[in-house]
DNA sequence: AAATAAATTTAGATTTGTCTAAAAATAATT
DNA sequence: AATTATTTTTAGACAAATCTAAATTTATTT
């Protein structure tokens, strides 16, 4: 069976949402895909007889195992493409996730498996993330959260919580990208705000916002 | 301005049809793009308010310069993304046509740069079609058709005269590709069929139709 | 040049994905 | 537990792209 890009879409904003707990509402998908809550709840119903999702009236929704099957091939497809974009064409790392969106609805299987093996298998994303084998297996990385790093432990930052091109902006503008080495100086309860301190650089302060955005190994 | 994947697939199917020439038909649109008249019909009243091309209702429709300009950006694209299946990914010739029709549909003019400097901005796709560069601009190749190559010249397959998966699957079995070098030995003025001779292998007949859908330049 | 054939367009309907406005169900509050 | 607020669904409408069937225009024949 194929897809629309409309319902891979909504495929992949519920696999998104959805992580672990439980269902996801009208209302945080309409939020999610920019529209209005009567569109979803339509789609809801169309998506349902395709088997993809679990749906009943005011109950909420969530993925079939089909539907987490075609959901994580989206998601394998958006990775190895970023990957792709950033490795091998030189994209910048804050660049590619709209070019991405596009590319993650190619339907060529083949396509998919043979830019995998000429891109290395490679296991994570260009923002950190893991990508999803060809069975949908990803790897689990050991982030945590930049807020819960403990003081002067050296740490590389190793993913970021929102594709949103403010939050790249931000992060290029104080040369920060995944692999940047830094260790947290002070935590400040006051406003949660916390100093970090990067190789040559002078200790500087960061917003709660940005620290809770930021994901890091310690290495 | 942006074009939804259905209005580029009728610019490109102009395109393709008008080839210096007069007008293009309503039918032959049709046919080509397998829908019906009335469809046709429809949307070439859309696209003609959006300027990309001069209709009058039964007089056909001609491209304007907005629109050659929006075709030769998709058949760039088009030609790009085979490369890059070829010749980066191990692909095939005979099997990149279907997932070059939905690559060359991606927007991002970035995109489209950087892959044509990765691949060394190649002049010609696998099939020994012209990719126009970022201005329009495609290199003229002095093909002939195969059916008028002279006796005992030798001369190398520089293209074929249409993308089908028929003709592909011929060419494969009888081993012929771009670059195969060949002679005429023999036409048949009965069916109009040749014999060639390839190499090291024993001179063989091919029917008027293949010959007719290949395209040689002499060495 | 009239009659027939072929090509093209119009009219009206359908499907997909969306919307607004109103109704119904669920959740929260007093 | 009754009322209010929030969330969700239904009902009806719309734009895009398509279709069939009928009407119109152009081309071809006799």
């Amino acid at each position: 069976m194929s897809f629309t890009v409309t319902e891979e879409n909504y495929i992949k904003a519920i696999f998104h949402l959805q992580q672990e707990d439980g269902n996801v509402s009208t209302n945080e998908l309409a939020a999610e895909l920019h529209t209005k809550a009567a569109s979803v709840t339509d789609m809801l119903k169309k998506l349902k007889t395709k088997k993809l999702l679990s749906y009943e009236r005011y109950k909420g929704v969530r993925l079939s195992t089909e539907g987490k099957k075609l959901a994580l091939g989206i998601v394998r497809k958006h990775r190895l493409w970023e990957f792709f974009l950033v490795d091998t064409l030189q994209f910048g790392w804050d660049e590619v996730h709209e070019v991405a969106e596009e590319l993650e609805h190619i339907s060529s299987k083949k396509l998919v498996e043979k830019l995998d093996a000429f891109l290395g298998h490679p296991k994570f994303d260009p923002h950190g993330d893991p990508i999803p084998d060809s069975h949908g297996k990803m790897a689990v990385q050991q982030h945590i959260n930049l807020i819960d790093l403990a003081l002067n432990k050296m740490a590389e930052v190793s993913g970021v919580g929102s594709q949103s091109t403010e939050l790249l902006e931000l992060l290029k503008h104080k040369h920060i990208g995944i692999g940047t080495r830094l260790e947290v100086k002070k935590k400040f309860s006051f406003d949660h705000s916390i100093e970090i301190k990067i190789r040559n650089q002078n200790a500087f302060t960061i917003s709660q916002q940005l620290a809770q955005a930021l994901f890091v190994k310690t290495v």
